[in-house]
DNA sequence: GCGTGGTACGAACGATCGTGCTATTTTCCT
DNA sequence: AGGAAAATAGCACGATCGTTCGTACCACGC
């Protein structure tokens, strides 16, 4: 790998990081070039623009969100047994980010109201998540362990918001039984599809 | 009401709007003050520092919600009808503010991760909002319309959860099924409750 | 090992940020 | 109606924003 491609993702992955913690529009070439030990010169090089570095920080980490909770779930068998691996998954992702935030919910809420490159990137990402649910869900009706009268669009909606309510709970509120709640609920959710 | 007052509002219900679209961070001193037509000195006066402007507009914003949402809703009945009739007057109220988003799930993204006022504050006004519906869960059993052993605030997370996602789903992904799913999983959890 | 191109830096730009000060205007009470 | 008080504007400040430019360095293929 070259050295300014390693940078570069160094750079990268940085970045995420702060954008969860303050925010995606907040994020500043200047503290994130101090953040890395670079000057901002010498960083903005690497993307030509603000929104550019904006727009390949969450790419990367949605490579990363892939590589971390949608390829490791694709070893458990289909359907049901799927849905639940990439529940499980996505919790530890969120344990080893420990405390610090999903940078695609708070993004989404960020930019959900700003059309532009950004939203059209977080828009596609979150339909290609939504459609992977739902496709998983699909799977499970003709495996058989979900009716048949299922309503996989809607089961991805419900599970989208548990998750979306587990982080308000968890990092909002500090509430310790947000994990408690968010799997009463998952196995409810669960429970209606049998 | 005196003038100082009377303009205070009015760039304070300006703010909460200009917030709910750009985020409680990206609003700026001048861009509200031109939002408002006022000088950017002659708005500042009214607040002392930016942090107090972004305190006072969720306060403000606050009053407006329990006026328009809660109290509306303490006209029914208590117990499951008032409980629905908060759900509904939630979904009007996003319905007046048709596309402006949400400005309390907007900030709580933002802040969850940056303790200070405005955190607090944000804490704060979850947590009442949480323990009035919890509240009202628990109503509706010693009424009788909910069992026993129905567990309050988990009803409140998923209650809350539901909320977001359906935000997610109609401001983000536009997704025109939004109202269907949030009616179809809120009716799910109220059956689950008999 | 040398040259070339990719990589990084320092300085500077105009703009805007939040925040003081000092006038000036407007409101309100007697 | 007049005068104190409140409200607003004008101007300036240091800091920081995203971005540009010229230049130095360092890596790496020949």
């Amino acid at each position: 790998m070259s050295k300014g491609t390693q940078t570069r993702e160094a750079i990268l992955a940085t970045s995420a990081d702060l954008a969860s913690r303050i925010g995606l529009q907040a994020l500043t070439i200047g503290n994130l070039a101090t953040e890395v030990d670079m000057s901002k010169s010498g960083l903005f090089a690497h993307f030509g623009s603000k929104e550019a570095l904006q727009v390949e920080t969450l790419n990367a980490a949605a490579e990363r969100f892939v590589d971390r909770v949608v390829r490791p779930a694709l070893k458990a068998p289909r359907g049901e047994p799927r849905i639940r691996a990439v529940f499980e998954e996505w919790l530890n992702w969120g344990r080893k980010h420990s405390m610090k935030g999903c940078l695609f919910l708070q993004s989404t809420a960020e930019f959900d109201d700003q059309p532009g490159a950004i939203r059209d990137v977080l828009e596609h990402q979150q339909r290609a998540w939504m459609k992977m649910v739902s496709g998983a869900v699909d799977r499970a009706k003709t495996e058989g362990h979900f009716r048949d009268d299922v309503n996989s669009e809607l089961f991805a909606f419900e599970f989208y918001a548990l998750l979306m309510g587990y982080q308000h709970a968890h990092r909002m509120m500090r509430d310790p039984n947000a994990e408690t709640f968010l799997r009463a609920a998952f196995d409810r959710l669960l429970a209606s599809c049998h």
